[in-house]
DNA sequence: TCCAATATATACCATTTGGTCTATAGCCGC
DNA sequence: GCGGCTATAGACCAAATGGTATATATTGGA
């Protein structure tokens, strides 16, 4: 019997594409222990409070990553090289809307009443740290966090017609649409109406018959 | 034993409401019993195909909804008064954000696989009406197909927002941005950023501290 | 090299799950 | 008012669930 060894940070990402796919109800420890190839022995060990605990951690696993990579840039750095930055950080993160995001998935199943709090916070974060960066920028106030909002917004609303679309370009035009927004919050000079020369082939998710709907492509 | 008659058609609105409040799989045959009133021997008189049968009619009953209220009218009758209700059909749906989109609830977790169809069938007969209908009022095709996309993965998002942040407010303000967004591209004249002027208090959601976490209201 | 500490694998358990079956309450046509 | 039929209630069941206990393999330090 081939023993595998595994550090926590492994096994915490693991776990979380496996939540990802399936959902915190969804992801049964069979399918975890399957999916993962970690045993149950492993799973309690490096989570002694079981399912949920894996899902605190996992949660603020994720959240650190929002913080390092995205918030704390947001309030702390130069607010364009900031925003670019979130731009590039997300489109990687969510593997072009092929992954989703933990917190909204979360938010709107069961789960929420189990993590109201850290997924409150995420989403209060991100939309505050975004206000704060674009008023930097020179954005005013208001429109500051009304676009913040949307941004955020935006972003989780792509990642559902993704999945529901089973296409990623979807993804991409949101990203291109709600990055030229800001663009023209900052120099609103030119007023482009902030659409047009999305040039993904719109129709193309929306068309597919039913694509490959076997195991889906978990990232890396 | 009080025995209670019940219509179909109310099994469906019930059941609908458990599984907007719990998921699909957060959703056991005993929470949906005693959350709906309705017996095991009932639930499988009108739903013979069982947990699925259910998910099924009722994501059925709920796109003949948007069809009548919603897709319909877009495709056919003149466009801004179509639009116009669209936007109120979706705040009286959504309950001005406290309920959630079960096609988007479903697209995310593990189910998705299981209702793909219906689910991505609704999204993009959503997206192309609407599509349809802003080029019908003038919008040029490119910005229209955009313009569509936006606003149905803004109300998607939205409504994950508004569950995360356990606020509506949210959801009213993303629907007038939106809103805003389809005014201006109808009268390309004056260019406010559509942003700003969206009054509700920005704050409201965020800063609340975790509310009346108890059984959340219902609606109707 | 040996031993203690630790991590893994898996058998096992009580509970809950979706689903079925039986009994019966209430409604209908007559 | 009566009898057959339909819809409801709820006991019941096998399977799956989250979680625990035990046995064992592996590691690192003395």
């Amino acid at each position: 019997m081939a023993r595998t060894v595994f550090e926590k940070c492994d096994a915490i990402t693991r776990v979380a594409e496996v939540f990802r796919e399936l959902g915190f109800e969804g992801a049964s420890l069979y399918e975890i222990t399957e999916r993962t190839g970690l045993s149950k022995g492993s799973l309690y060990h490096f989570f002694p409070e079981g399912k949920e605990g894996m899902a605190q951690e996992i949660l603020a696993d994720v959240d650190q990553w929002f913080v390092r990579e995205v918030f704390e840039p947001l309030e702390r750095d130069e607010a364009c090289v900031a925003i670019t930055r979130m731009w590039q950080a997300i489109d990687s993160y969510f593997r072009s809307g092929r992954r989703i995001c933990l917190f909204g998935a979360f938010a709107l199943d069961e789960t929420r009443d189990r993590f109201a709090k850290p997924i409150r916070l995420y989403f209060k974060r991100w939309i505050e740290a975004l206000d704060g960066a674009l008023v930097r920028a020179g954005v005013d106030a208001v429109t500051a966090r009304s676009l913040a909002e949307d941004i955020v917004g935006g972003i989780q609303g792509s990642l559902t017609l993704a999945r529901a679309l089973k296409g990623d370009a979807v993804f991409s035009r949101t990203l291109a649409r709600l990055q030229r927004r800001v663009d023209d919050a900052l120099s609103p000079k030119r007023k482009s109406p902030s659409y047009a020369s999305t040039r993904n082939s719109l129709k193309e998710d929306c068309d597919r018959e039913s694509g490959a709907s076997g195991r889906r492509d978990r990232g890396e």
